[in-house]
RNA sequence: GGCGCAUUCGUCUAGCGGCCCAGGACACCUCCCUCUCAAGGAGGAGAUCGGGGGUUCGAAUCCCCCAUGCGCUACCA
């Protein structure tokens, strides 16, 4: 692998670019970057009717995102443009063309209902489906006026062709097993094998890397290399990524857009990192690792051959780790634009920064994706919270004690803090632990039922990060007057049984 | 139907003839820490290495057959 190493990442603008064909960018990627190679962007725009607008700043929008820079293609541009297969037509058709002048391809007139029939009926009769080359033998002049011509390839009808593929092995096909597919489509337009043979070769791409999906196809393309009298890259065919079901992954499966995967906010190196795994590893225990070490490590050798389920459950664990990883400023940064978008409308906005970032120095280690951020944080925004009353109690009600003996031990315990809250000297976690623990013993009560207390008044939650520390960034008046409320809910409840 | 590829704990994987009655990670369970939840630490359960034949002193690792799964079989990529 001492030549230069040109790869390449070709996708079609039809959609949403998802996370089994940014696997195989990144696949690319790292392998240029580990060999000092160029990553080569070329979008593969060839079908009219499929190609949806804004896809090609998706695909890119979502490269820069995982920060999976090109060499060469849109934006960047290149010696070996265009990057755009639409704007390459007249290279396609020339080199169709020169095909059919060699005569290993020629123009078929057949019709699309024909072909549909064909197949309905060769499927019926479970036979191959296939052209049946009725074309094949037509000479130069047979032509239909007004009938707008493909070019299939004129494969051939024995022998075998076979290729290495580094990481299958030798493959081999009967040729006889092929039929004579398309080149170039009616409207001009090439079909993936023509394009993409031609621009391999053009943009002297050293390595195809491309989804196991494309490993049947190959068979084709070697013979194409040739015909064409080009001499054929390197083949990788990646194991494909899956759903639950096993079966390739899609929109059906959920979430699989790689965007979708931003706006819940995982962390691009996360996802990375996460990707990396799916088909790769370094070794029986290595996991997490940085840009530079996959850089470093990454090699075709140890790619795997089985396809691989995307499980949210393990990207999930792993971004909580670089999440946990960043620091203080960096996680504010990532946080703050979905906490402006997930926070309650009620909150005032712009969020303040020093307020913001003492709440999630205390939840940091509790997220998992950014999008919780919201939910795990919303009492210290809210002006008010809101939760049952009986949470407040619910830890005091064991034993013999019945309900109603709880509640008013929970409003003699709040009774007894409210006032030594208001007179504390200092307001931060320390000074306030001091306080409460003693007391806790002073009412007779457990640390936990008393804190179990405390925390659902301040937070409305029993779930919430440690009590001082909370108390101590809500501050006093805002604890005071949610512990007020509280006793106010007590009262109430004893009020009317 | 044809062709191709694949098959190790639920999942991602390590393993490339003896170091493996199979190691790591996620998830799960238990315990520790502890004011809850996390995080962290320590344990546990979980794979007759798809099945069957070989080869070999010895196979998850090599060969053959079968089964299953997936992919391709479009004027889609």
């Amino acid at each position: 692998m001492a030549q230069n190493v040109r790869v390449r990442y070709a996708p079609s603008p039809t959609g949403v670019p998802h996370v089994g064909n940014i696997r195989t960018a990144l696949f690319n990627w790292l392998f240029a970057r580990h060999h000092g190679g160029a990553f080569i962007l070329r979008i593969e725009d060839t079908d009219v009717a499929r190609t949806v607008p804004g896809a090609v700043e998706a695909i890119m929008g979502g490269l820069e995102w995982l920060g999976l820079d090109w060499d060469e293609g849109p934006k960047v541009g290149g010696y070996y443009g265009p990057y755009f297969q639409s704007q390459r037509l007249g290279i396609y058709g020339q080199e169709a063309q020169r095909l059919v002048a060699e005569g290993w391809a020629y123009r078929c007139f057949c019709s699309p209902e024909r072909l549909a029939e064909m197949r309905k009926e060769q499927m019926s009769r479970h036979q191959p489906p296939g052209y049946d080359r009725r074309c094949r033998s037509l000479s130069e002049r047979e032509v239909f006026p007004g009938v707008a011509p493909v070019v299939r390839f004129k494969t051939p009808l024995e022998g075998e062709t076979r290729f290495l593929d580094l990481i299958r092995g030798e493959v081999v096909v009967e040729n006889r097993t092929l039929d004579d597919f398309i080149l170039l489509k009616s409207d001009g337009y090439p079909t993936y094998h023509l394009a993409s043979v031609v621009d391999d070769h053009l943009m002297a791409i050293s390595h195809v890397m491309r989804a196991d999906e494309w490993l049947a196809s190959t068979p084709r393309h070697m013979l194409l290399y040739q015909a064409l009298g080009y001499p054929p890259p390197h083949f990788a065919h990646l194991p494909m990524i899956l759903g639950p079901d096993r079966s390739k992954l899609s929109k059906r499966h959920g979430a699989t857009s790689i965007m979708e995967f931003r706006e819940q906010g995982y962390l691009p190196q996360a996802m990375v990192n996460f990707l990396a795994l799916l088909g790769w590893s370094l070794d029986d225990k290595t996991e997490i690792m940085s840009r530079q070490e996959l850089i470093r490590h990454f090699s075709l050798e140890r790619i795997g051959k089985t396809g691989a389920i995307f499980s949210h459950e393990k990207l999930g664990w792993m971004n909580g780790v670089y999440l946990r990883q960043l620091s203080l400023e960096d996680l504010l940064a990532q946080v703050l634009p979905y906490l402006e978008r997930d926070l309650s409308p009620p909150v005032p906005r712009p969020l303040d920064r020093g307020y913001v970032a003492q709440a999630l120095a205390l939840v940091q280690e509790r997220m998992r994706i950014l999008r919780e951020a919201a939910e795990l944080t919303d009492f210290f925004f809210l002006a008010d919270v809101e939760y049952p009353a009986a949470l407040l109690y619910q830890g005091l009600a064991k034993g013999a004690l019945e309900g109603s003996d709880a509640a008013a031990r929970a409003m003699t315990a709040l009774e007894a803090v409210v006032p030594r809250l208001k007179h504390l000297n200092s307001w931060d976690a320390a000074s306030l632990e001091g306080l409460l623990r003693p007391l806790a013993y002073e009412l007779r009560l457990t640390t936990g039922q008393l804190f179990g207390l405390l925390r659902v008044a301040v937070t409305g939650r029993t779930a919430a990060p440690p009590l001082f520390q909370t108390m101590a960034v809500l501050g006093r008046e805002r604890c005071l007057r949610r512990l007020t409320a509280a006793l106010g809910k007590l009262a109430s409840l004893q009020a009317s049984p």
